[in-house]
DNA sequence: CTGAAAGCGCTTACAG
DNA sequence: CTGAAAGCGCTTACAG
């Protein structure tokens, strides 16, 4: 049983497929009360819905924008995500959202696929490659936001955080709480992903302001298989640190991991401040000090970005970096 | 800068759109080397990308899945996606993922956007209303599964954990502990979702199997926001329940928090089983004993049946409800 | 106030 | 081996 399509609508209530697509549209200017009536009655009793696919073709909007996130395992993806959503929804937008899983080539398909489709706009966490695409993109003045990270080189607004600030944060706090031997510990840096390289830099030149040199043996970026291990060689160190700073969420849970199993006390033995919030921060013994991002306000205000964007038909302006600030969480691990 | 279409490719080539769309869809058999080549190299040159919705349009297919789960929030809905895209991906298909957020209203906007945009097939957790729509797809015979939960009376596929046999998992682990006060809470009851409900009939039914009767203030489905009051109420009866089984992650997160506050000490004070694996699982103090559920599996088998569906297109056949088994997986929180 | 016609960018019999 | 033509289901100037 076909669904019926507007043709079918226009037959039942007796007047061309224009006058439905006008009511459709909501164009009442001239409508007479009668044929709307019609209409109306038609629809309904033929359980018509408009296909989306042929509006599109025709207007050249498919009023969908796409996100393609780095890894949705991270709590801020999600978050994020959410806003996106939330924001979306309120302006009739739709959204398809992509995991790239940290691999470049899932990116590219997904870039291909989102675009193959025709959506609006792109809000993209980069894996840090495949900037290609991206120049195409800009050249052709496609609607793209960046968000979480950046890549060098490519004028496209982007939405970070103040890694370096939020870096501070923890040294800072660490040294206030007296640690004067800070580590740090975050996912790789491969592709140069900016919080990570951005997070570190931050954290040198916070503890060099203080006095303190940073250590090369205390500092480290590495595949989250390896976490595991460097830690119990950190740890082994004549002069372990006695606080580690976790760049981010997967980090941390490696982290938390390793203590549990080598029997390590937090914060006695070592003391831990990560970036992002964990869903049991406060439940977790000890309660987790963390430094949150405000996602959900860095995922709106990249969305009314990009919807500003699409409606003007242009990806251009002048393009800006929008930094926000992290917020430190005092609880029990530190 | 518009995007080329088919037709500049063609003119590029000097060749027709017809045969340009047979190269697009490798439909190579009687095209000449040279004709091959020519194609080829337009399409590289001119940086051309077919029309996704173009396609879809004309071969009322789009190739794309729409999926919506009840509520993000549980990992179990995570999990499960994960396996939908992965499916997907393998066979070219897209997925669009919608959280209805636990609201009738939102799914019921979600199931008409996503046919709205054609999608090919949907695999819904249902929130348990909207029965109308359902019916609707189902008289259509549109590709549609159930996943987690099933609503009474429609026959549609759907792949569900064995809840009582979830539960009576926990309870026989409770009383091999030595409990006998056991209680139970899990989310609200109000439309009758699936997990839930056959949860509790699960619980009661092992209890009496064990010679225990449950008694009534021991067993709650609550909202979220209720779960800690009740919870201070049953710890307060004059003999209190020594055990918990949590229908669900978010109700043992809620639980947790509510111990946490009260420094109550788990497992002494009160043991906890609770259904789907939390990501913490391993690291809280105590390690949690949780009930996994085969979330990929369920994930995968329920793709690769609603494929089926879409390729013959017809969304009938003999309707099943595909069972399977959780695992008990004993930490120290029992 | 409403309809006929063209066209969005593809695919697909069919003809040659 | 390749092209002309019709059509998927809409929207949108334009005519009347």
């Amino acid at each position: 049983m076909k669904r019926p399509t507007m043709a079918d609508v226009a037959q039942h209530a007796k007047v061309s497929k224009s006058t439905v697509s006008q009511y459709l549209n909501k164009r009442f200017d001239y409508m007479g009360e009668e044929t709307k009536k019609r209409i109306e009655e038609s629809i309904s009793e033929l359980g018509y819905q408009a296909n989306f696919i042929a509006r599109s073709l025709k207007q050249r909007r498919t009023f969908t924008i796409g996100v393609i996130v780095a890894n949705i395992l991270h709590a801020f993806s999600t978050q994020v995500i959410r806003a996106i959503e939330d924001v979306c929804n309120e302006k009739d937008m739709h959204v398809i959202v992509c995991n790239a899983d940290d691999d470049p080539k899932k990116e590219r398909k997904y870039i291909d696929m989102l675009r193959a489709k025709q959506v609006d706009g792109l809000i993209v966490f980069p894996t840090g490659e495949n900037e290609d695409l991206y120049e195409g993109m800009i050249e052709e003045k496609y609607p793209l936001v960046f968000l979480d990270r950046m890549i060098e080189g490519l004028s496209v607004d982007a939405f970070l955080l103040d890694n370096e600030d939020a870096a501070k944060l923890a040294v800072e706090h660490f040294i206030d709480k007296g640690h004067q031997r800070i580590g740090m510990i975050t996912t790789s840096l491969l592709r140069n992903v900016t919080p990570r390289v951005e997070r570190i830099e931050g954290f040198k030149k916070a503890l060099i302001n203080r006095g303190i040199k940073p250590s090369q043996k205390y500092v480290k970026g590495l595949e989250i298989q390896e976490i595991k291990n460097e830690l119990s060689v950190m740890l082994s160190l004549k002069k372990p640190p006695t606080a580690i700073f976790a760049g981010n969420d997967m980090t941390l849970m490696e982290i938390l991991y390793f203590t549990k199993e080598n029997g390590i006390k937090i914060p006695d033995d070592l003391a831990l401040v990560s970036v992002d919030d964990v869903s049991f921060a406060n439940i977790f013994s000890p309660p987790l000090t963390t430094i949150s991002q405000p996602a959900f306000e860095m995922g709106e205000k990249a969305t009314n970005l990009l919807l500003n964007k699409v409606e003007k038909e242009q990806g251009e302006g002048n393009v800006q970096v929008y930094r926000f600030n992290g917020k430190l969480i005092p609880r029990s691990s530190t």
